[in-house]
DNA sequence: TCTCTCTGATCAGTATAGCAAACATATGTC
DNA sequence: GACATATGTTTGCTATACTGATCAGAGAGA
């Protein structure tokens, strides 16, 4: 049975992951109302993120014993040099998918954002950083990023040939369910990649 | 007080995507067993997995109840056509990060998988057909990937010039800590987005 | 037939993350 | 000082998703 294709990369590490995607928003809130207003309450977390005051209370609470959120002199809420590092770094990552979404792959503003938002916090730090990397190259010049979109959008259609399809090399069709790519539907079974 | 910014998309959308992690590696594993094995057993689910017997129980009977997995006529689990497309359409996208990860970023295979597996189930269907046509362009010719991998390499230490640096222009800057672009260190606190 | 193992389901308990409601403690106004 | 509002916590409940233990049923073998 296979069991451990990669030991070091368990399906279930997502649950392990360093910050949970409620936290993450948690820690934002107490920033951004800090940035805004001067203070954060528990009600004010409650109110920005649409939950009730009681969860707000639990999770703070939580966030408290993390060392992520204490008080200041005035009993409001205050995000820790840990909890600022967390929410800076969630805070980024979603910037640089939403970027990378709108302006590379030319997304939707909304779709950009819901997805960016939806991944922000599973991002590793070296896979945000290489997005930069990529974007400085690709968005350095207009002409270059003119001609990716244009270029993109004529691969709408799919795989125009089995020969020149630069993905579908290798034995897997990359190319998404409704656009198929006939030449490779019959692609064999892909690997057994469960635990990833 | 900033409530909702973008009504389309909230950030508690991430629990109501349509499939969560594990339900989408207790497919794909139904998937996986039947392919090699010819039938999938609970117990099969669950030694794959790695989770206890009961637990790989219950979620199966969850999925069962969703119409995602039936059984055979001699009672083995199957997935139904619903199952399946939601397996492939998981599968698809691990597929998509982690060749993009490794072949455009230049990741190593543990962390792109790493990343893959945790972003999978959270990508939409647009955000996969989009970055397979970014793929197809940039892996089309060998030159063109090899530029790119080595201008990327060119950008580790971070922007030389607030001038000339494409990205942070605009107000946010996006190099990640630890590369500081000094020269937009300073620069203004993000807008509210805690919503995205 | 009796027993043993395998299989799958169920139950108690844990952890996260939410809601609604009740509650306690402020704070502020009349 | 008394009442009313605001704030934060606690409690009972839900749902997901696990563990570990127990339990019921089906087969296989002696």
């Amino acid at each position: 049975m296979s069991k451990a294709h990669n030991d070091s990369t368990h399906w279930r590490d997502f649950e392990k992951n360093d910050i949970t995607h409620s936290a993450a928003h948690y820690l934002m809130a107490v920033d951004a109302l800090r940035d805004e207003f001067g203070y954060a309450r528990v009600t004010d977390v409650a109110e920005m993120l649409e939950v009730s005051r009681g969860a707000a209370s639990m999770s703070i609470s939580q966030l408290k014993k993390r060392g992520w959120i204490t008080e200041d002199p005035h009993r409001f809420l205050l995000l820790t040099d840990e909890g600022k590092t967390m929410a800076r770094l969630v805070e980024q990552n979603f910037r640089i998918l939403t970027k990378f979404f709108e302006e590379v792959l030319g997304m939707s503003s909304e779709v950009a954002m819901s997805d960016a938002c939806k991944m922000e916090h599973l991002m590793s730090l070296e896979t945000g950083r290489r997005l930069v990397w990529l974007m400085r190259y690709i968005l350095s010049d207009e002409g270059r990023a003119a001609k990716i979109h244009s270029v993109m959008a004529s691969f709408r259609n799919g795989c125009e040939s089995a020969e020149h399809c630069p993905l579908c090399e290798g034995g897997e069709c990359l190319t998404p369910k409704g656009e198929a790519c006939e030449f490779h539907a019959h692609s064999e079974k892909r690997k057994l990649q469960i635990e990833h």
